[in-house]
DNA sequence: AGATCTACCTGGTTGC
DNA sequence: TGCAACCAGGTAGATC
């Protein structure tokens, strides 16, 4: 399920084969994979100057000078670079030059250098969109995105969360409230800080939400130096599988003892999420 | 208006 | 063994 850590080591470990790159061609194989009013087409004949991150959307960015050859560049509005969301089972993957799509493969880009970047996802849920100026101002998700957690800065985030109503953990999965934080580094997170993600927002110190800070920082800086965390299908752009799993304290451990008390650790639903969390070690 | 609930989607796992 | 039921989860859209 790939969260910021995730994108992010996409998104380093993707860099080296597509940037440089441009676009030559592609293939849309599921329709519903594109999302917008943009069509694929209108990426051809850019180039990938940059790879990057807002939250859980992977970004390839375009150099906005247009390929010369391209007789409808001079009126059409500059495309501005791709937008990929993976939901929870998207992989973005660079193939050799004729690799044909395998079962899942919804969207296929051509590089310039005849290899093929695949985006593949087993569920459908996985989306790409082409982003102009336009696109993104009538982009709801994109308008309303919150912080970045790693960037905001202690003081901002209790003065941001102070404001927040209902409990902490559907505060964290708030995306316009903060960007980038999935069911894994919230839980995480709040184990980290003592927090129970039942906890009202409302009911919280100053304290306690700059311990959370430092915590989900602490976390998600972890989980990058560790590419991430596979659960089952998550890959870096090399194949790789990341690391942090293997350093959970909480998610998907109920039933099992708490690391630290060795009390047996719970299970709820909390935000319409499975939940897991130390009675002891954790408080309102 | 803002918080909360449900549908979307399919492979893997569990239970009878 | 076979098959049905359930589970995972981010977001859009509906509902409260």
């Amino acid at each position: 399920m790939p969260e910021l850590p995730e994108v992010e080591t996409i998104a380093r470990t993707l860099a080296p084969y597509v940037t440089g790159q441009q676009i030559v061609g592609g293939e849309l194989i599921t329709a519903s994979t594109l999302e917008g009013p943009m069509p694929l087409q209108a990426a051809y004949g850019y180039t990938v100057n940059r790879v990057g991150r807002r939250g859980k959307l992977l970004l390839l960015h375009f150099d906005t000078v247009m390929a010369e050859n391209d007789e409808n560049s001079a009126k059409a509005e500059p495309i501005l670079g791709l937008a990929f969301h993976l939901r929870m089972t998207g992989r973005l993957f660079v193939y050799p030059q004729g690799t044909e799509p395998h079962r899942h493969t919804r969207l296929i880009l051509n590089l310039c250098n005849g290899k093929r970047l695949f985006f593949d996802d087993v569920r459908k849920f996985a989306r790409m969109r082409v982003m102009t100026e336009k696109a993104l101002s009538a982009w709801p998700f994109w308008q309303s995105l919150g912080p970045e957690p790693l960037t905001l800065g202690k003081d901002a985030f209790v003065e941001h969360f102070l404001r927040a109503k209902g409990n902490i953990k559907a505060t964290l999965l708030n995306q316009s409230r903060l960007a980038g934080i999935g069911n894994i580094y919230a839980d995480e997170s709040l184990f980290r800080a003592q927090i129970l993600p039942s906890a009202q927002v409302q009911a919280l110190t100053e304290k306690q939400l700059s311990m959370l800070y430092t915590a989900l920082c602490t976390v998600l800086n972890e989980a990058i130096a560790e590419c991430g965390s596979s659960i089952r299908d998550y890959r870096t752009a090399n194949g790789d599988a990341g690391a942090f799993q293997n350093k959970f304290n909480v998610y998907g451990r109920a039933g099992q003892a708490c690391t630290v008390c060795a009390r047996t650790l719970q299970k709820s639903k909390v935000a319409g999420r499975t939940t897991v969390f130390c009675p002891s070690c954790q408080h309102c």
